[in-house]
This record gives C-alpha cells, structure tokens and sequence, in this order.
DNA sequence: CAAATAGTGTCTCTGAGACAATATTTG
DNA sequence: CAAATATTGTCTCAGAGACACTATTTG
C-alpha cells in the first residue's frame, strides 16, 4: 500500500462581540510563509493527537485563551493542492465562539495576536475563505441554537444576549420582542435570581444558559439570501 | 520545518431514496484492514488532487455512478489518532444525495456494492459515526433547502418529492398540505406542464427543481429532540 | 360506477412583529 | 421629576396543520 503524504493542520475561527460588531483573532505570523502577514490562529497536529484536541490546544497555545466557557466546533476541511507553499497540507478548521475577554497574549509562532471586526481582510493563505465559513456557520447557528450564549459571560442579561444578536447578524432587533422571545422559548436561558446594578435604568434580571441544545422555536433573521 | 506525516482519505455517505426508505451505499472491502466488512466507499486522496475532486473520483470509481444530477457536499472529517491501524489516517467525509439508480456495479478496490437501509449497521472503521453524521445532515438539510430533489429524476411529482421527505424523516406528512406548501415556496419546484400517464388515479402535474438554494419558509419537521 | 390519487378551500391555532403602556432605576 | 432602560400587554398578520371537498384518471 503506497499513498500521497499530507502534513495536517488546524486553524481556528475564533469569533467575540466586542464594541457592538463581531469580531475575529488573529494573529501575525512569525514564520514563513506569509512572514507578517496576518492569519487565522493554527498550526500542525502533532503525531499523537485528536484533531479537536489539536484545536483546544492551538487555541490555549497561540491566545492565551484557556476553555473559557465559550463553544468550540468543527468548521469544515480545506485541501487545495496549491493553498500552501510548503507542500500538500490539509487544514481543519475549527469554529470557536467567546466571549469579549483581554487582548490575547502573542504566543510560540506568533508575534502579536488582535481582536479585528471582520469582513474582507487579506489574510494568508486561504483564510478569508475560512473566515467567511465561519461567520457564515454562526449567524445561522444563532438562529437554531442558543450559541449566542457562548459569547456572554456566565450570567448575562436579555440586552446583552439581544446584542449578541444584533452585531452578528448586523440587523436591529425589537428590544421589547426579543425579550419575550428569548424568555420564553424552553432551555434557553434560566433566571439566576440577580438583577444589574448601578446602570441608567431600570434593574435587569440576570440569567444563564439553559439546557437546550436546539431552540425550538427557532430565531429567525429575515429573510437572507442565498 | 518538522511535523507529523499523515494519509488523507475521503469516504462517501451516498444516500438514496427507494422502497420508501432511506438506503446507503455501502462496498464490502476487498483489502485489508477490515478485509470483507462493509464500509462506505472512498479512498486515498492523490498528491495533486482537489478533496471533491477525490470524492468525486471515488464516487465515479468505486460505485459506477457519474454525479447522475445528485448533490456532493463536504460532511466533516474524522481523525482520530487510532482509527485506522495502518498508520496515522484522516479521512474527509462527503455526503452525496442521488435518485434511486440501477444497483451499482463494483469497482476497482470493491468487492460489491450495495444499497443497505440506514442504521446501526456494523461497518468498518469509525463508519458508523459517519453515516449517523450524513443522516442527521440529510435530515436537517431537507428543512431549509430544496436538496430533497436532489433524490429525485429531473421529472418529479409532488407526491414523489413528499415520499422523499417520508423516507428520509421517517414520518408521515400530509399529503394535502405539503402540496401546497411544495408549490407556493418560491423557487423550490416549478412546472413543466407535463403530466403523470398510466397511473391509477388523477394524473400528477411533472415538476423540475426550482432555482431556490435555499427555502423560504422552510419545511420544518416536528420538534426532533437534541 | 368504484377506487384511487391529485389538488383546492377553509378553519383554527401558534408565533412573529408593531407598538402602547407600565415598572423601576439613576441623576 | 426627566431620562433611560426593562418588562408586559395587545393587536394583527402569516403560516402550519386538520380535514372537508372537488377533480380526473384507471379498471
């Protein structure tokens, strides 16, 4: 049995809501290909390893960002023969949603790491392509789970899950609406009891995540195109 | 530049709707390992190949079928460090949905081919996780896109359409309401004026897909539980 | 005509969205 | 009290599902 040899990578999506637009890290890569220019954070899968492990650990290595109560997920698989210049490498992309933490640490191979809003970036390799998945994976999972969630801290109100919302799908959302909305599907969200503090305005009830894992009914953006 | 060496597959998840009842493609092996269990078909991606360009290949290859006017798309990918004994494998699942065919004819490095009811059947590697995953992918696909057609001749009824979503849900739908509900989504059938012949019954009015991608209100099953 | 299947009409209920109204804070 | 935000209530409309009814074929 003869077969092609590949190299196999991760490369991870790491999305956050941060001054009301969602956001992506990257970082700058310290090495060739691509010196300096930026990326998605990644790298090689070692000998022994899980490709989801692999990401964990990409993620914790190059970030600085250690499981933190946020969603990891497989993207998808990209395996142009020409998308890396060192030879046949096959990359896994890994979807993670956080919340809105401290600027990253730069890690091993990367020599600055920065939250940027997305869109069209001009990233290394074929990542922008990646980074459109990804995007594209969470809006539509926000409309069928209750991911939306993994970019709140613990306890979170209707207002910032509401945000959440709005700055991933770019679209305005009925406050008084959504409250309902989010209050009332089953598992989504379970009142801890608190309320906020010290903001303009009224108290707001504090909640976390519940235990669905689909939300039936589903929230629906409207109407997007192919 | 160091890092691990690793093989590169793509299998196949080929689904197909007959005997009203969902059916996938499974080859019985012809090498080792797992030498004469069944297992979805695929094989080694080559050195200077696209990865759909592989599961095309292979789906043309092992199984005589020439993309008969179906639906490939990428599934996932499976990597685990133990899950193939000949060395380090990561194998790239795609799942095709195609019209009820001829039985397929074996091929290179099949023994047979079959179609085989979907379940819990036993098959090598970690295939039984992959074609759960090209099920439940088929499922939730059918809701929101007009793939369902996908398994369907270019000609088709609205009662055959609704036998696919039988199939492939296993539930019974309402033969009246997913009429209409078939022909007034925009873009998922339009006619071709032509009609059933032969049949017992009133003739049926003949459908092709519609340019839809995706449907809009989509076609929702009962609440599926997590 | 009887049986069979296609296709339409109608009613009811649920949930989405618009938006008025009320509640409870800070300054 | 004014401003700000949270939360509830009400109305209307679209779409899902139940199901009576009509249409058009074969045997």
């Amino acid at each position: 049995m003869d077969y092609p040899v590949f190299a196999v990578t991760v490369d991870l999506v790491v999305l956050t809501v941060r001054d009301g637009g969602l956001h992506v890290l990257l970082v700058r890569r310290g090495l060739e290909p691509h010196l300096d220019r930026w990326a998605l954070p990644g790298g090689f899968v070692h000998a022994d390893e899980e490709l989801a492990a692999a990401a964990r650990r990409e993620l914790a290595e190059e970030t600085g960002l250690a499981e933190p109560g946020g969603h990891l997920e497989q993207l998808a698989s990209y395996g142009a023969p020409d998308r890396d210049p060192r030879g046949r490498v096959v990359t896994i992309a890994y979807l993670a949603l956080v919340p809105d933490l401290p600027i990253p640490t730069a890690g091993t191979d990367a020599a600055e790491a920065e939250w940027r809003p997305v869109g069209a970036l001009g990233l290394a390799f074929d990542h922008d392509r990646i980074l459109a998945d990804g995007v594209e994976r969470a809006r539509s999972k926000l409309e069928y789970t209750p991911l939306a969630a993994a970019f709140c801290p613990p306890e979170f109100t209707i207002a910032a899950l509401r945000q959440v919302y709005e700055a991933v799908w770019g679209e305005s959302l009925d406050p008084r609406n959504f409250h309902r909305k989010a209050t009332t599907t089953p598992g989504f969200v379970s009142p801890t009891g608190g309320t906020t503090e010290g903001e303009p305005g009224r108290p707001a009830q504090l909640f976390r995540r519940g235990d669905a894992t689909l939300l039936n009914p589903p929230i629906l953006r409207r109407a997007h195109g192919a």
